[in-house]
DNA sequence: TTCGAATTTCAGTTGCTTCTTACGTAAGCA
DNA sequence: TGCTTACGTAAGAAGCAACTGAAATTCGAA
């Protein structure tokens, strides 16, 4: 999970995860996208995605076809929404006390 | 937003944010929750989380006061949020054009 | 088999992250 | 004033992350 959460810091990888959410697409057109940095680049990008198991690979010919692993994505997301309302949870809690103490201060 | 996105990247970071969520916590007892580093590291992490406005510090005579600044953390949900669901967004429609193109071919 | 395209992998550089130890500083107390 | 507590900051080690350019791999085509 924090392989995952690692890989969506990078603004980079956040956007190919974006290209390849709703089609797969192939590595050279992913690195056509990105004017600023290597194929080479890319790749590892890609590599580290993968490793966090947030796209899958399919190979088709010469080519290798990415597309987001969008079960992991919901996941991630799942884990997130967990940790916030976790949180505020204990914000609620917390205002709950503060406001019971105030009332016994004034009852 | 990248700043705090790299910030709760990091599990311990993430453990801080929890404790001073719901109420303030001077350093040292922050920094007592975590046996397996000294209190300088824990210092930089709050460091970080400070520079990725995720906490705010406020200064009671001898001691540092920390809390979560749960605006940007509620800000920083937002964003990941609408990721998601542009990703999502665009799967949908993705999908809806796949069942376009199949009806058009059978009828 | 030989060539070219698509793509990863390797080697090397640069810069960032995390940590420790040591030091600095400000507030409170004797 | 001098000591103690509660911190931050500096300096440096070790490891990790992001790149580039070159070499290797893998497939399709001639």
């Amino acid at each position: 999970m924090d392989t995952a959460l690692k890989a969506i810091a990078d603004p980079r990888r956040r956007e190919i995860l974006r290209l390849v959410w709703s089609s797969e697409m192939p590595a050279t057109d992913i690195a056509l996208h990105f004017h600023d940095v290597t194929r080479s680049a890319i790749s590892q990008h890609l590599s580290v995605l993968r490793q966090a198991n947030l796209i899958c690979e399919r190979r088709a010919g010469n080519r290798r076809l990415y597309r987001a692993n969008v079960e992991e994505m919901v996941r991630l997301r799942t884990f997130l929404d967990q940790y916030w309302s976790g949180g505020l949870d204990r914000l609620k809690t917390a205002a709950e006390a503060a406001q019971q103490k105030k009332e016994n201060r004034h009852g």
